[in-house]
DNA sequence: TCTGGGGTCCTAGGACCC
DNA sequence: TCTGGGGTCCTAGGACCC
């Protein structure tokens, strides 16, 4: 089989340069991007706002602290879904295979393209010229070492790396830089005295089962040698949707969360239904003030999608959970979606017996 | 410094069936 | 009779990603 040549393409701080495009007189500032609730927490900071220590995730009490003259601005998503579409048309008018990963990010499979770097450059700058967003590229025989390029040099980095060059280039970078390798793992890690990559990759097998389980301790030793054979895939299936909100404060009155529960239900519900998607299990979701989380399902025979039916499956999980402290985050979910099938009303579904 | 919202996948245990 | 083994579905929790 002949080596495949796989690009990643990541937008650089992308809802801020969405932000800047429409608000040109705030470039060169610390920009960010996050919502405004006193548990509101950073979406994107712009590179200038990185500056002073602000990063996503980071709750935005803390970034107003270490950047007090930063510009905050409420996320809008539907804009960036906008931007987003702009960006993505221009990869797929240029490429067979598009993987798209959230609203910034792309898998592109150059593979047999003639000459795959020129072809890609040329795409990074139909994005610039078009959109007037820059981005960072990172290109190798996988996803993995694509991916992990691409976040080297931002930004508008271009970074094309062999498997072997990648593990030599980050043999001391710390394992958490692969995706797969979150927080929890890396810090299990750091315990057995495995800071970096090559000392990971060092590491036999049969240790890394040992102690990960023999599924992700054989994903973690391919991972750290940068082998990855998974394909680029054009769309992934949904199989769940969810509505949640984090309360600004705990809320302990059961009424109360009822009512929002049912909400919840509304906006999830009007969304399936526009989408012709129904599913069979109904959750919910329920952290506490002390920020357990806990979940309830329940499988019905069929599925739904409409408010009517979610609603009191949802009621009555919430009421047999019975929250034991006040609740600081409430969320209902549908999985095991599917596409409604033909017919009015709530979905008739068709069955036929095997014979 | 207390920690969003929307997703995916994996694991472990139990029910249930053959 | 004291005890099997596989397969599927389901639930709850958790890690991870953007």
């Amino acid at each position: 089989m002949s080596e495949r040549c796989i690009a990643h393409l990541d937008m650089d701080a992308f809802y801020v340069s969405v932000e800047l495009r429409r608000r040109p007189q705030l470039r060169g500032l610390p920009v960010i991007v996050s919502g405004s609730g006193p548990r509101a927490v950073v979406t994107t900071a712009s590179y200038e706002a990185r500056r002073f220590g602000v990063g996503s995730a980071m709750p935005a009490a803390r970034a107003r602290r270490l950047c007090p003259d930063g510009v905050f601005i409420a996320p809008d998503f539907a804009y960036y879904r906008e931007a987003s579409a702009e960006v993505m048309a221009v990869l797929r008018r240029h490429a067979e295979e598009v993987e798209v990963v959230g609203l910034d990010e792309a898998y592109i499979d150059l593979s047999g393209m003639p000459a795959p770097h020129a072809a890609i450059r040329r795409m990074v700058a139909e994005i610039e010229h078009s959109t007037g967003l820059s981005c960072s590229v990172g290109i190798g025989p996988s996803k993995l070492v694509a991916k992990v390029a691409s976040d080297a040099e931002k930004p508008r980095g271009f970074v094309v790396l062999s498997m072997e060059q990648a593990r030599v280039r980050f043999a001391s970078a710390p394992p958490g830089i692969v995706p797969g390798i979150g927080p929890k793992t890396a810090d299990r890690l750091r315990s057995l005295g495995i800071d970096t990559l090559a000392k990971l990759a060092a590491v036999p097998s049969s240790e890394l089962m040992k102690r990960f389980g023999p599924r992700f301790g054989a994903e973690l030793k391919r991972r750290a040698h940068f082998e990855d054979g998974s394909p680029v895939s054009e769309q992934r299936k949904v199989v769940s949707e969810s509505r949640e909100t984090t309360f600004d404060q705990d809320i302990a009155d059961m009424c109360e969360l009822e009512s929002l529960l049912g909400r919840l239900v509304e906006r999830l519900c009007s969304a399936l239904v526009a989408q012709g998607r129904s599913g069979r299990t109904v959750g919910i979701k329920i952290r506490l003030d002390d920020f357990s989380t806990h979940t309830r399902a329940r499988t019905l025979p069929d599925p739904v999608s409409s408010a009517d039916r979610v609603g009191p499956v949802a009621l009555e999980l919430f009421r047999r959970f019975d929250p034991p402290r006040p609740v600081r985050l409430l969320g209902v979910r549908v999985a095991g979606l599917e596409r409604v099938r033909a017919g009015r009303g709530e979905q008739l579904t068709l069955r036929v017996e095997p014979t």
